[in-house]
DNA sequence: TTGTAGGCGTTATCAT
DNA sequence: ATGATAACGCCTACAA
């Protein structure tokens, strides 16, 4: 019998039902099949229906990896962060799960550590999988990196950010203009020697520092005495250190704004624990406004960000590349909002 | 001549060099390329060194679908976390991709929102893609996952918690027993009256409050008034609201056993703006020990849990099975242990 | 709209 | 230790 041959093929194959099997329950070619679940429109109904009744009977499942191989394309979609323990980053992930919410493509994490070599790294292993789309964090892409992503042929989204020339489509923010705005605001509340505490100090904290310098150099109250940085991690303990080493020399100090809301955190704290009081003596504030924030006592005061908007967006766009939909805009600039609250109200008079 | 068939050859692949071409040029199959990859040892030096070289020289890298197709088998590691707006799992998160270093592994990332039917879903998406092993978070998996699981043939760890019947692997510890040793501490620390405040309240949350009852009970101070609980994702807000309309209704109060550190943050931040005195008038206690527990003012008692450790681990063990070493342990507990500190230091005398 | 032919790049099988 | 052969399951290109 000519089934013998169906016998000898089933050497390697665990038995799972092919779309060949889909095909001959249906009574049509594979191909025909393979249309039917793909591009439905293009199959006569009738043939669609016994496909979709076969389909049904064998409980036949695409093997993504057949098709992978077929069509040059998986439904990875990879994405590069710098940072797992950071809020920031989870809120960003949580939006472009999000986004893809119903859709067949699955996302493929990569955590650069904050470090362009790891993101080389990564990128390469990533566009090895050709995959759908890939969305990286930042615009400080490496010349390697940038190249990677241009050979990648698929769509390409950098998060986090905005500025010029992006490697395909971009949608973020200007963190200098979010640091200028928030300096601007703390003079405008009163406070005169305003402080600038950071930590990781990566492209964007930097041009938070930017920023900071535009505000307090417009006003003429630069100072380079009151700024102290370092490249550690974040952390709220290390809040509570750069806030008492900043506060023990520079005496005139009545503000701080902190890089980011952990470290505004720690100074809060230190500022209980040296008995300063919160915002008449010290004022603080933070950035990325996470749900802590508003919760504190006093209420912190810090720079909302759309992260999870951030997020959502990239994902659609990149889903929207996909699909080959026209590109509106290549460059989202979501903006952001100034949370001031009480922990800025102004010094004691 | 028959070079031709290698221009027509050209119709789809965009012309990166395959195993055929380093095969042809290290003049072997290209089996025997294929294996000087994959087992070397299978391999004589020379010919070793050939394909080597012809690697180098071609810039070859292997296809992973292709390889995936051929060998049902993917370098993918499904992982299913069932959140990531949460410093837990990102914690755990980072020790896994830290056991990943130098190995050839990708995580694919799922994220069950505390939601059975979609770790369900998730898994079903994962197991189609024959992962090397798969990782799930907690032990309450349903019949069906379980199932999937099972079916999977590859090896499982479910991380995050112990208990009997492991579907293949675990490492976790005991929340039951973790829950109890706080609140007896607290009672050894003289408060009387401790509350629980509770958010999400998913399995793991249920048996930190089952243990939180063994430890009342067993002191007879059991009082189910004095118990709050919400389904409500926790947050630092929530844990605000929560011991405030715990504190106003039980008059006696004197401290309080949460669920997590958020909430305990913000039952801090509620005593702060009640102008109760902590520890004396109430005494806090959280859970997780996240970082900024032992920088806020008061410093915070919560309870260490590996979960760096747990991710670690888990990872260790899956690449352990997959590399088909023995299992020593199926399953590891972490353990946990007492951070405590000022906010637990004892009630006013 | 449907089908035929063949290839995608790699590895398992079996023989030498 | 090495190689010839045949999948792996699906999809693209082209034809009908």
């Amino acid at each position: 019998m000519t089934r013998m041959d169906r016998t000898s093929r089933r050497r390697r194959g665990a038995g799972r039902p092919t779309i060949a099997d889909v095909a001959r329950l249906a009574g049509v070619s594979p191909i025909t099949a393979s249309r039917a679940l793909r591009e439905p429109q293009k199959v006569s109904e009738e043939l669609r229906g016994n496909v979709a009744a076969a389909v049904e009977a064998l409980g036949y499942v695409p093997d993504p990896n057949a098709r992978a191989l077929a069509s040059s394309r998986t439904d990875v979609i990879g994405v590069i962060v710098p940072s797992l323990t950071n809020n920031v980053f989870a809120d960003v992930l949580r939006g472009m799960y999000d986004a893809l919410e119903g859709q067949a493509y699955q996302i493929q994490l990569g955590n650069s550590r904050y470090q362009p070599a790891e993101e080389e790294r990564l990128l390469t292993t990533f566009a090895r999988q050709k995959p759908s789309a890939l969305i990286v964090s930042g615009i400080d892409q490496t010349e390697t990196a940038r190249a990677i992503l241009q050979d990648a042929d698929c769509p390409v989204v950098q998060i986090m950010e905005t500025g010029p020339d992006p490697i395909d489509m971009m949608v973020g923010f200007s963190h200098r203009d979010a640091g200028a705005a928030v300096v601007r605001h703390l003079i405008a509340s009163g406070y005169r020697r305003i402080g600038f505490i950071g930590a990781r100090m990566d492209p964007r904290s930097q041009r938070r520092l930017q920023g900071y310098h535009d505000a307090m150099d417009e006003a003429g109250l630069g100072d380079p005495s009151i700024i102290i940085t370092t490249p550690a991690p974040s952390s709220v303990t290390l809040g509570r250190h750069l806030f008492r080493d900043l506060a023990t020399r520079s005496a005139g100090l009545d503000a701080v704004f902190c890089n980011n809301d952990d470290l505004a955190l720690g100074a809060l704290f230190e500022c209980q624990n040296m008995a300063l009081p919160v915002p008449g003596r010290v004022g603080i504030a933070g950035f990325n406004d996470l749900e802590m924030m508003a919760a504190a006592t006093p209420s912190l005061s810090s720079v909302r960000t759309y992260r999870y908007d951030m997020g959502l967006l990239s994902m659609r766009m990149a889903l929207g590349a996909i699909q080959e939909e026209p590109i509106e805009e290549r460059i989202v600039d979501l903006g952001f909002e100034l949370a001031m609250r009480d922990s800025t109200a102004g010094p004691a008079t």
